[in-house]
DNA sequence: GGCATTTCTTGACTCGTTCCAGAATGACCG
DNA sequence: CGGTCATTCTGGAACGAGTCAAGAAATGCC
């Protein structure tokens, strides 16, 4: 089965009507792990000629919410995509260049940790994010 | 020694200036843990008077800057504030209202946890948000 | 092919925050 | 007590990321 068809097939099964931007854009996020929402736009453009902003958005949505890729929202930088889903993976982040790597949950499913303190909190899920700097920037010289 | 002496000693000690907005900021921030900045503003000015817009942004960069307060930023939320710094905690966070509430670290010092694999990173902090619903919204009828 | 449903386009708009300029204020040092 | 320079004020405008709205177009289904 080719690359094609196999993202049709993920969108059916999804209960998504099959279209050329939602195609693109699943093929984009395939492509472009943790991509944010502009570089998207900019594959799918590439690849199958216009797509308006809007679409591209309203896909990624429709795409999130059928729980075909995940939203991934890091503070001070806008929303990053990626294809990679159900596996509860964690994320390490540059603090220097926002460049996004995974790491893999020891658990593998949520939550994967346990707070100390609850506070009555119904707990579903445990985010992790590592933060420091990336082999490039921990390579520059001083800015 | 007085609450607000104790305030204007942090400033000073922080080499900031005491002015009239930065007291006022800092105590609020102290008063209304996790606030966001539109209610420092209104905290801030049921206690000295007109402070501008500008002033109270401003006022919070700096104290952050500075180490003072935290800055706590959630996805889908307007930066969050709080008094609490240096001791490494964590986060429980509300999907339905957005309530947050204090975890200690078991480890108290970051980076309180290690990543299975680094990818080259030079990691400096593990930072673990919980999500799930508060009590309030667990027990509220299904909206 | 016809029709109802879903999706796309266009463009305005929101929100939280930052930037701007110039003038006024007032903290802190000597 | 000055002088000086950081800070604040006023009133805007502008920002980036994302959302809303209304109508046009496309699609799935029979
Ligand atoms: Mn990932
Ligand atoms: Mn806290
Ligand atoms: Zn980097
Ligand atoms: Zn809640």
């Amino acid at each position: 089965m080719s690359t094609e068809a196999r993202y049709d097939r993920m969108l059916r099964d999804a209960a998504l009507r099959v279209t050329r931007p939602r195609r693109a854009v699943l093929a984009a996020v395939h492509a472009h792990p943790h991509a944010d929402a502009e570089t998207v736009m900019t594959a799918v453009r590439r690849d199958v000629g216009a797509v308006s902003h809007q679409a591209v958005y309203d896909v990624l949505r429709a795409l999130t919410d059928a729980g075909l890729v995940r939203r991934i929202q890091p503070p001070g930088s806008p929303a990053r995509y990626e294809s990679r889903v159900g596996d509860n993976h964690h994320h390490l982040v540059c603090r220097s260049c926002g460049a996004i790597a995974d790491v893999d949950c020891a658990v593998g499913e949520a939550p994967c940790l346990t707070a100390a303190e609850h506070h009555g909190f119904e707990i579903d899920e445990a985010e992790v994010v590592y933060r420091g700097l990336c082999p490039r920037c921990a390579a520059a010289p001083v800015s």
